[in-house]
RNA sequence: AGGGCGGUGGCCAAGCGGUAAGGCACAGGUCUUUGGAACCUGCAUGCGUAGGUUCGAAUCCUACCCGCCCUGCCA
């Protein structure tokens, strides 16, 4: 069931590394759908896609999904991708929007080249469309006010009725709807309707509204207009003029279908092809630019790139590479189906990635004090590590091993239970590209009894941590030298939810009381090694043992700031539950 | 006078009349200078329910049950 993966394509800038996830379900509704349509000639074989977000908002891990959809599917058919701005309320829409899409539908690896659209900049033929629909009897403008017009709609179980305004001659129609173009009327006095079925079971062919009059300022075309189409009157017009084939979106958009067909056909333009699909969901968070924005503008979280948020731009910071969230995007495939995808998939995501391409570094964040007390005073050995085992190519750095260095402070423990490897009185454990040493007694602070420093001896013929003669070690712990350690602060992450399912797990609509108080805890004592003094934002390391980490954007020549993206998978802590 | 769309293991998801792919998760095990990774093994006599058609049904038919979406001059 393998469908065509050309060989010759992305061959233009994308900068991203695209590799052939071999777990990619390569066949789903909507491919199936493409390859008839192909095989059929409809559309002439050509494929050619959109992605149509407004800019009212960032973009999300939901938003991703519809891109590598769309954009996805076109590239694996030899197709084109267009990025268009809907863009018809000028309400909600700023030019800052604009700009954080465009880099971030880049930033995931894609270029639509100069197939960069707005459906504003459509405004003016959509005007000659409506007023071709007039001349054909096909719309009328409207007097009713809004809460006139939803009791003439009728309800789910009861049909409309017409309106009182719905026989309008077409050239009463056409003055009107020139007047109203003209500002001659105020805000909400009149609409221009389509007139369908006001009897029709499906709402949306109730005469749906297809031009308000509306005096805003619109972020790209100022005060040009004070009359702005609906979406309904917008989206399937921009992918006819566009040349797009297949308009792919969500399924709350399945009853517009039936209304987006109806303007193609009664306009007799061409007639591109919508096809549906669910959208995502993750547990743990919520999705959806309302939300979002709530979070946002109420201060829950600090801006839209907030690394807990599952925005791109938020994920971006967090260190999730591009990769993984096309990765994920690909693992979860498509359907129409409910869908309600566990967290621990995105993280899953970004571990593969990472594990295979983040250099290994060490970092002690919560740091103990350990002397070695038969380690030549003053001594600095420069040792070896490589910089990743999952590469033979990453090569090697050097970092100082001193008397004194730090290690994790759970990773000692006085009276340790079962099965914990790791340091103890009395116990020999492995430096990692150090030394064995061995714990021999440990100094507490007097008044609070907190283990100050821990006392140890090595054994010089373990260099590199290696025993020539076959004894054996359990635990391996990470370190940093402490007279070369930098500082540095580290922010970790938990989930911005408690509730596996926050919207639905409210009584009432209140999702907001699920937020986690602590979603955000920062470090700020902890210790790196030197080479990561000059990493860039951004860059992104595997701290051994202990998690993924990038740089943030908060960094100075002062002070280092992490984020810790994901943790390593961590089969102690489940021993740990199990004995507990 | 409601309409539309869905229901395959804990979470996703293939399947399209020939005897339930795959991924995540989970459970064992091997290996290991990361309690990571990798590797091996296990994990639906079952496809919302009940009938029917058929040599054969997750796939076709009938009825029923459950879930989601739709009553903006938002998208």
């Amino acid at each position: 069931m393998n469908h065509q993966k050309s060989g010759s394509k992305n061959t233009k800038s994308n900068t991203n590394t695209r590799e052939n996830d071999n777990n990619t379900s390569d066949t789903n509704f909507i491919r199936q759908a493409i390859e008839e349509d192909i095989a059929s000639n409809r559309f002439d074989g050509r494929v050619h896609t959109r992605f149509p977000p407004e800019p009212s908002g960032y973009l999300h891990i939901g938003h991703a999904k519809a891109i590598c959809i769309s954009f996805g599917i076109a590239e694996d058919y030899d197709g084109l991708y267009n990025l268009r701005f809907d863009d018809s309320n000028p309400i909600t829409e700023e030019s800052e929007y604009v700009e954080a899409i465009k880099r971030d539908v880049h930033w995931l690896g894609f270029d639509w080249e100069e197939r960069e659209f707005y459906a504003s900049d459509f405004f003016e033929t959509l005007y000659e469309y409506a007023v071709k629909l007039i001349e054909k009897e096909k719309a009328y403008v409207c007097d009713l006010t809004p809460d006139e017009m939803r009791t003439y709609r009728g309800t789910l179980v009861t049909p409309g009725k017409d309106s009182p305004y719905r026989n309008r001659s077409v050239e009463e129609n056409l003055t009107l709807f020139g007047g109203m173009r003209n500002g001659e009327f105020p805000d909400g006095s009149r609409t221009l309707r389509a007139k369908i079925d006001m009897s029709s079971p499906n709402l949306n062919m109730r005469d749906p509204v297809m031009y308000r009059i509306l005096r805003a300022h619109h972020y790209r075309h100022g005060d040009n207009w004070c009359i702005y189409p609906t979406y309904d009157f917008t989206h399937g017009q921009s992918d006819s003029i566009e040349g797009v084939t297949h308009s792919l979106c969500d399924v709350q958009f399945e009853d517009h279908r039936p209304l987006y067909d109806w303007f193609l056909e009664s306009l007799e333009i061409y007639q591109p092809r919508q096809i549906e699909f669910a959208r995502l969901n993750l547990t743990y968070t919520v999705l959806g630019k309302r939300k979002l924005k709530v979070l946002v503008e109420e201060g829950h979280v600090n801006g839209w790139d907030d690394p807990r948020l599952p925005t791109l731009a938020g994920m971006r910071r967090r260190g999730y590479t591009p990769e993984s969230i096309r990765n994920f995007c690909n693992r979860i495939g498509v359907s129409k189906a409910d869908n309600l995808i566990e967290i621990g998939q995105l993280e899953y995501s970004i571990r593969d990635d990472l594990n295979r391409n983040a250099p290994r570094v060490m970092a002690v964040l919560n740091p103990v004090k350990v002397i070695i007390d038969n380690y030549p005073e003053g001594q600095v050995e420069m040792l070896d590590a490589d910089n990743n085992p999952e590469d033979e190519n990453a090569g090697t750095r050097k970092i100082p091993f001193s008397k004194e260095i730090y290690i994790e402070r759970e990773d000692f423990m006085e009276d340790p239970p079962r099965k914990f490897y790791r340091l103890a009185p009395g116990r020999e454990v492995r430096l990692k590209h150090a030394y064995y040493i061995t714990c021999e007694n440990v100094v507490k602070d007097e008044n609070t009894g907190e283990i100050v420093e821990i006392h140890c001896t090595y054994d010089p013929e373990t260099r590199g941590g290696w025993s020539d003669d076959g004894r054996r070690v359990q635990g391996t712990l990470h370190w940093v030298s402490a007279e070369h350690a930098v500082n540095a602060e580290v922010r970790l992450y938990d989930s911005l939810f408690t509730e596996r399912e926050p919207e639905n797990a409210a009584e009432g609509a209140d999702w907001m009381k699920f937020l986690n108080p602590d979603s955000l805890e920062i470090l700020n004592n902890c210790k790196v090694e030197p080479s990561l003094l000059d990493a860039p934002p951004e860059s992104r390391y595997q701290f051994l043992r202990m998690g993924y980490f990038c740089v943030d954007s908060d960094t100075t020549p002062e002070k280092l700031v992490f984020n810790r993206t994901v943790p390593l998978r961590d089969s102690w802590a489940k021993i740990q539950k199990g004995q507990k």
